[in-house]
Parts: C-alpha cells; structure tokens; sequence
DNA sequence: GCGACAG
DNA sequence: ATCTTGTCGC
C-alpha cells in the first residue's frame, strides 16, 4: 500500500533545510529587474503566471499542481498546466517551499518545453516571500530555483517578526477603506516584510503581498492589485480552480478514496486567439 | 497547559 | 490545505 501519511521530519532535516534556504537567500533579489516593472502601467508586461497545489481530502501525499498563465491585463489564460504528484515533506509554517516548490520547478520547466513563448514575465506564488522567519519564503524560494521574478501572496498573516493579529493590526484592516487600500507590514526589527492589501472592495478581509525575487515591494503590489477581479489575485485563483477541479474529475470515487483510473494524469492546454 | 500554525 | 449548502444581495 502507498504511504497517505508524510513522514515527520527529523530535526537534522529542518537543520538542513534552514542551511538550503540560507545559502539559496544570499541569490534573492528584491529590486525590479525587468523594465515593464518601472511603468506606471507595466507597458511590455504581457503574460503573468500563478502557481498552486490542491490536495486530495484524507490524503496528505496526493495532490495537484497546476501553473496558469494568463495575458495582461485582460487576464484570459493562455496555458494551463494540471500534473497529479505525491508530496513527500509533510506541512510546516516555514518550510512550505519543501513540500511544494518541487512540483512548480518541474511545470516550469514542462512550459519551458512545450511552449517556451508563454514563458511568464512575472510568476504569482501562493505563500509568502521575505515575510518568512527567516527571510526566505516559497516565493523566494520558487524565484531563486527558476531565476523568474516572483511575488508571494498570502490568505492569511504569518506571524513573524512581531506582526501579530493584535488589536492593532485589526484597527489597521478596518481602516482599508476601498480595493487598493494599503498598510505596512514592519517587524519588530523595524524592516517592511510586506503589505497587507485590501483587494478589491467588496472584500474585508486583505491579502498579505510579500516580495519573492526579482521585484521590489511597491511594483508587487501594484501587479497584484491589478490582477485582482476578486480578492484572490487571478493567476492564482485560477490555478486554484483548475487543479481542484482537476482532482474533482480525475478521482471522484464515492468514498474519497484514491482510485487512480486509466487517464491522463496530466493534461496543459494552450488557448488559441490572443497573441 | 496554552497559543501558534503561509499551504 | 480540507471539512460544506443554501442563501442574501446586486
């Protein structure tokens, strides 16, 4: 039988880990690189991507990654890309990039063969980049490993630093007056990890934007706040909906079990039209 | 024992 | 991440 559990680590895994992320975090770079990034209307920008992992329920090892890119600014997706993959590190707040990155290295590298024009200019990551205890989120971690500028867009607050979802903080969300509306995220140590951002209007709740590789704070912001009809920015959202509906479809046995029917374990599409 | 815990 | 349907509003 397959395992459905991941292994606990071991401590001198973590250790090891920490030492992978702080040799990799001497490469971040957290400036614009790219031209487009210094228009005020990201002129040349053309293809954004997003990037998530949806898992199958009772099963902590079988899940889907997908990667999406969608052109800009009409935010049509252009190529879709859902493989079926089984995680082998368990979940732990701080080393996500060890469960996930893997699979995201290889769809890019799957892009990079199958269509290397759709290649992104820009790659959303659903995790956090520098807002990290130690400074190197999955953002980073996915921007380092493919050299593609990325940001880190979280649901929900990582506490570190200080940053806690004190009376403070919540005094600050409620002050987001309207979609766009911004505040500082500064640690104890006085640095700006990142910003919370009210996405759009008709949501209270914002998202945590962090800078992941290749891109400096303001510009991420003001892409991801661009790319958002909802408040998940669309690239992820989308890549969010296509792998859950990917699991949906591919193992929909009635108790939830994972019965692995003779099909596709992989499908990516190209949408003809805008070019 | 209590709180924290990106996905 | 996932567990989960209908419901209120534009």
């Amino acid at each position: 039988m397959a395992r459905r559990e991941t292994e606990p680590p071991e401590q001198e895994t973590l250790r090891r880990w920490e030492r992978e992320q702080a040799q990799l975090k001497a490469n971040v770079i957290e400036e614009d690189t790219e031209e487009w990034q210094k228009d005020s209307t990201f002129a040349g920008l053309e293809r954004v991507g997003g990037v998530d992992l949806s898992y199958v329920k009772g099963n902590d090892t079988v899940a889907c990654a997908s990667l999406v890119v969608l052109s800009y600014p009409e935010l049509e997706v252009l190529y879709e890309d859902c493989q079926m993959v089984t995680v082998s590190a368990p979940y732990l707040a701080g080393y996500l990039a060890f469960r996930e990155v893997p699979f995201l290295v290889e769809a890019a590298q799957r892009l990079q063969e199958r269509e290397p024009g759709l290649r992104p200019q820009v790659l959303l990551v659903d995790g956090n980049g520098v807002l990290h205890h130690r400074g190197f989120g999955v953002a980073c971690h996915l921007g380092v490993l493919t050299d593609l500028p990325c940001i880190g867009v979280a649901k929900n607050l990582l506490q570190v630093d200080g940053l806690a979802k004190d009376e403070q903080h919540k005094g600050q969300i409620r002050d987001l007056q309207m979609g766009g509306d911004v505040f500082p995220l500064r640690g104890t140590s006085g640095r700006v990890l990142g910003m919370a951002l009210r996405s759009y209007n008709k949501s209270t709740k914002p998202i945590y934007v962090s800078v992941g590789h290749r891109t400096c704070l303001e510009s991420a912001v003001r892409l991801v706040q661009s790319c958002c009809r909802y408040r998940i920015p669309e690239p992820i959202r989308q890549a969010d909906i296509r792998s859950r509906e990917y699991i949906r479809t591919h193992l929909s046995s009635p108790l939830g079990g994972t019965s692995p029917g003779p099909g596709r374990d992989n499908i990516f599409s190209t949408v003809p039209g805008s070019s």
